[in-house]
DNA sequence: TTGTAAGCGTTATCAA
DNA sequence: TTGATAACGCTTACAA
């Protein structure tokens, strides 16, 4: 069976008798065609559930109205949240967003990447750092504006919307130990560029305080069940823990129960804290402390400054970094 | 500054002095241009990062290969294992596939499904089951097949593949009753089709043992924090709640958590049963008992009847319930 | 207010 | 193995 031959501008006016001219222009520019052919055309158009053919004007005009994402995860609240942040400049300003995911491979996002390309958006977001020089080469080859989100890359492909992770990682575990943990475990999953950074920030601040850093991972995707097998691996693995940093907020609500389980008491007898503040550890009891970060901000300034520099006004500045927060938890 | 005029496979041909028509034939059927000259195309393929526009293949093509998929929401596990399975059908067929989200809103859904439509996808899968008249006439005059995935509706708008959540929910809250409970609550959160039908189950289920049906509801999205604030409505509301049946597990952990805080045992003095049985669910100590949805089984079937039907041969059978099940949890 | 003509980048078809 | 030509459905620029 074949797709039905679909209608075209010719159609509509063939059966009113007039050009397609016409047609197009009740689309583009609605109050330039007579009002009476207006309505003729909309009783059509809404009757025949009329969709236009967008690949013409693919093709015929340079610019498209459009931009793509790539998110690395469907099932993040993370990037939830930051397609919202997009989405609420975008549409107003009559752009679509074109979203693909990429399951934080480079690989993957590379041929969404090339998808994205192919129909010609007019910008991009890049929720990650590390691509694959294929990927660089076709996004520099279509000279179209990309921001990479979330980070801040010290090179970034063309400009950068994020926060400092790392540092956000030094501050926080340095206020654990302020508090007074001496034996702090970093609790980490298959590892995305923004786990290294928490990571050495983690190690960092464990350093500069005279204390040993050491880490627990997993090569599976964070899970709170994950989280659970981690934390009970490193109760395993080293003695007198008194604090565990989460690379997320999954990974520290696993770790969490598993503690409630065994009798050890948070925070009494173990800090636990996470990364991201998501909505379920202010749900826990005790509330989770997580480090909050600017998802939608991140992406309200990247779709800001996409739309911008496709309208040809660039800011000077290439890199934002839109900071952090510590949600008021009790689980330090 | 405009968008750089991107290259165009007359560009590599006049780059090598042969045509595009040859450079067209590297892409499609490479074994049908000479060794030598495949070579030299790849060569600057490679180097300049070329992609390909779509457009024009997307006007003089019937079939594009693509197939559209709009999911409510980007945060929910649910749907991201459900376009898991998609994929794993639609990308070794060589079919891309183009996301967009609706906020479980028909308004958005409609947005998106004419954004889609204009890039003459060949096939749509739609997660929810009601649809905006223009939706209706739109997919109807593209002509193109449609998969309406999770539920299974009445009339679907041409094949459906899912499960009968109302059944689930019978079964489900009737074993709860059989279990001892008499005072069970039902929590939702803002409505969608699939929260109604659980609820139609969860009352038949308690008319049909003699006892009152009474629910929660908030009109806000679905989150934990949403969950502990349902638990505690229940509570003061009504007396001798001894379970809570709950439209998903975002809200059940909630109220798990809340019972927690409030020295309120589960399942000894309250039962708490999820639906989906997310990953936290089973971290939870109780281990959440929960509807097991088979999702990513939903998105293997949807892809495969679409990609069926788009290559001509459809199955004469519409409807696909693909059941469920219950985890082995601990909160009833 | 409406229409005409040319062109966008690819592919199908046929010819060399 | 490669090339020439027409066609896809729309928009731009100009004309009526």
């Amino acid at each position: 069976m074949n797709k039905k031959k679909s209608l075209t501008l010719q159609d509509i006016a063939d059966e009113l008798g007039i050009t397609k001219m016409t047609v197009s222009r009740y689309f583009r520019e609605p109050e330039r065609v007579a009002k009476a052919t207006r309505e003729r055309i909309a009783k059509i158009v809404e009757n025949q559930g009329f969709v236009q053919n967008r690949a013409p004007s693919l093709m015929s005009k340079a610019i498209t109205n459009t931009i793509g994402v790539v998110i690395p995860s469907l099932s993040n609240q993370v990037f939830a949240s930051l397609v919202e942040g997009i989405e609420s400049i975008t549409q107003p300003a009559g752009f679509d967003i074109l979203l693909a995911h990429s399951g934080y491979d480079a690989r993957v996002e590379e041929r969404k990447v090339a998808m994205l390309l192919s129909y010609r958006v007019d910008g991009l977001i890049l929720c990650e750092t590390s691509h694959t020089s294929k990927t660089i080469n076709m996004i520099k080859q279509s000279g179209i504006p990309v921001v990479e989100a979330m980070e801040l890359p010290e090179s970034p492909l063309d400009m950068a919307v994020g926060m400092d992770h790392q540092r956000a990682s030094y501050d926080t575990v340095s206020e654990m130990v302020r508090r007074g943990c001496r034996h702090v475990i970093y609790l980490a999953a298959r590892l995305d560029n923004r786990t290294r950074l928490r990571q050495k920030g983690y190690e960092q601040a464990m350093w500069d305080a005279g204390l040993t850093p050491s880490s627990v991972a997993t090569p599976f995707h964070s899970s709170f069940t994950q989280g659970q097998a981690l934390m009970r691996q490193a109760l395993n693995n080293y003695n007198k823990i008194d604090g565990v940093f989460c690379t997320n907020d999954d990974l520290a609500i696993g770790a969490m129960q598993y503690c409630l389980e065994k009798g050890i008491r948070v925070p009494y007898d173990m800090a636990v804290v996470g990364f991201n503040a998501l909505d379920i550890g202010q749900a826990m009891k005790p509330r989770l402390t997580s480090v909050v970060t600017p998802r939608e901000q991140i992406g309200i300034k990247s779709a800001e400054l996409l739309l911008a520099a496709i309208s040809g006004s660039r800011d000077t500045q290439r890199t934002f970094d839109l900071g952090y927060s510590l949600t008021e938890g009790k689980s330090w």
